[in-house]
DNA sequence: ACCGTCATTGAAAACGTTTACTGTGTGTTT
DNA sequence: AAACACACAGTAAACGTTTTCAATGACGGT
């Protein structure tokens, strides 16, 4: 445990005051080019690091950034969670990370706990509810990922235009009738994905037959299947990944094989949904670039905290497999 | 963006000096009981929370710990950074994460930064090596996952006991040649696994063929199924699961059934593994458990220091599922 | 009545920075 | 030659806490 080298010990040893030492690190250009060297040697040599917090302390900044996520065994935060790691790090800001475990109370709990020692947080709760993240937007600099709400700066992925092209594709496919698994009613994101299907139906002949809510994890998948099968669809819309994976279980166990007697899409182009077999035809989610956005949101909105509201939005992408055919 | 409210505003609303406030939040029993309870309560009536960057900088304490990964994307690593945050959450600590990017020269930089804003740091770092782990556990408090050190302290997963299991279990099955496909060499977990495995294998009368390096992914289990099949095993033991998705795709494309024509085993039992078809007969390696453990040994540590290293083990457990049976 | 103990509080120093404010000297303009 | 601007560096105040030290008063024992 080597001793903390203070911004002193550079100053001493470099023969200056330790106001000099501060400049030639924050302010190089205010310093004499002879004297700033020597000051950077000294520090490098003794291995100086400054210490943050005494000087957020004082800046009233402290070079840090939150990130609030449902469920960091969710591939789809842990992606947004690494864009916003590596983005951060370009920006030289560090990153806490808080997992709420599904649970909003904790959410907005964990949130405010985080808000003293973050110049911002990005917050990617699909469940708890508008009031409370409007006060969480007032305790501190707020972010929404995947979320929209007035006055909130958020970085968005267009998931109706993922639906759009899913449609597309079981239309031209030849599909007439066709079920979609809705995930929590409440969610945002079932919220968006739903509305961007039922537009996108109703540009075609088609019969949309929409079923649950239901858990949106493999069990979900598990029990929709056969309910969606009764209804007699030709395709099968799953709400996420994870729930399209327990229907294509599901069906496998019953005999149903896909794509040629039923076809199936997830959404969120998990990895495993390319491994499994067969792959799953599904939307691509650009999950890290909307953690990298939201972090560049989040900065340019502590940057100038009183320009316009930005809202981003991301194009998603359909990513056909193997699941998705014609009608037998 | 509400105003910051200070331990001056509720010394001064409370009529007493800053340092009675002070005092009621962290030493109760310093101060009258009448005194704190009307302290505590303009505390909380002005949503007073004490700014941890000033109190860090005279205690010395910070009250965060950081986590440095090589690639948040790989289930295995969120899974321990669960068990991180959520025994940090525990006990009031707070959590840095930095992704490293599988940069062994990154990780060390990272830790290095982090070094100055938390009290310790986790370090899930298989690749880097041993004399620069060495420098930084001089630099901060370090605590190792899933890899064994002498002088530092680490939660660790008996992986050689998950290979004894393996071993045991396909010669249960009547397999006598099998095949072993090795991650990264220089990766402590792989020497572990490794280890274990030749022991096991010891025990029996068993022809083991020591296959790879292969990259630890998909494309390396890709690649390695054909060789391993050249080598007339009849059972396939992969370094990691999704080594061993690899190995079952290419496999099933050249008409090689699994289990019939040949076993295969993983390691890891990421959730995927239980989805796929055939499910994956693997090694469940603990590590919400080790993450939680992690953050224990750190906190013992910083409680005191020069008590002695703890290298606490956490046992693994062979999940047979459908990709393991008797040779032809 | 005096002394010592103890509980309770306040004043002030410290933690490691940044940043106004001040003070030098040098060069430029008149 | 006087005046002035300016580049550079130092002094000290601030940031929001905790903690040492000292002060006050109450109380019990002699």
């Amino acid at each position: 445990m080597s001793v903390a080298v203070t911004i002193r010990d550079v100053a001493r040893q470099a023969q200056v005051s330790v106001a000099t030492v501060s400049r030639a690190l924050t302010s190089p250009d205010l310093v004499r080019a002879t004297t700033r060297e020597r000051v950077l040697a000294v520090a490098a040599d003794l291995g100086y690091q400054p210490n943050l917090a005494a000087r957020g302390l004082i800046t009233g900044k402290t070079g840090n950034i939150g990130i609030v996520v449902p469920d960091l065994n969710n591939p789809f935060f842990t992606g947004v969670l690494k864009g916003v790691q590596n983005q951060a790090r370009m920006a030289s800001h560090a990153v806490f990370v808080a997992d709420s475990d599904e649970d909003p109370a904790a959410e907005e709990q964990l949130v405010r706990a985080m808000a003293k020692q973050v110049d911002g947080v990005i917050l990617c709760s699909p469940g708890i509810d508008e009031q409370q993240v409007r006060e969480l937007a007032d305790a501190t600099t707020l972010v929404l990922l995947n979320r929209r709400m007035r006055g909130v700066p958020a970085a968005l992925m267009n998931s109706g235009s993922g639906m759009r092209q899913v449609v597309d594709h079981l239309v031209a496919l030849g599909h007439h009738r066709i079920a979609f698994l809705n995930g929590p009613r409440t969610s945002w994101s079932n919220k968006e994905r739903r509305r961007g299907l039922r537009i996108a139906v109703q540009r075609h002949d088609v019969d949309l037959v929409d079923m649950g809510p239901f858990p949106p994890r493999y069990e979900g998948g598990l029990q929709a299947a056969d309910l969606a099968m009764a209804e007699k669809v030709t395709a099968i819309v799953a709400y996420n990944d994870i729930m399209a994976l327990g229907v294509l279980a599901r069906l496998r166990d019953r005999g149903v094989r896909v794509p040629e007697d039923v076809s199936l899409t997830g959404f969120d182009d998990l990895m495993f949904g390319a491994l499994c077999q067969p792959p799953l035809t599904t939307v691509a989610m650009p999950v890290v670039p909307a953690g990298r956005l939201a972090v560049d949101l989040l900065l340019d909105r502590l940057a100038n905290r009183d320009a316009e509201v930005r809202q981003d939005e991301l194009d998603t992408q359909l990513i056909v497999r193997a699941t998705t055919a014609p009608p037998a």
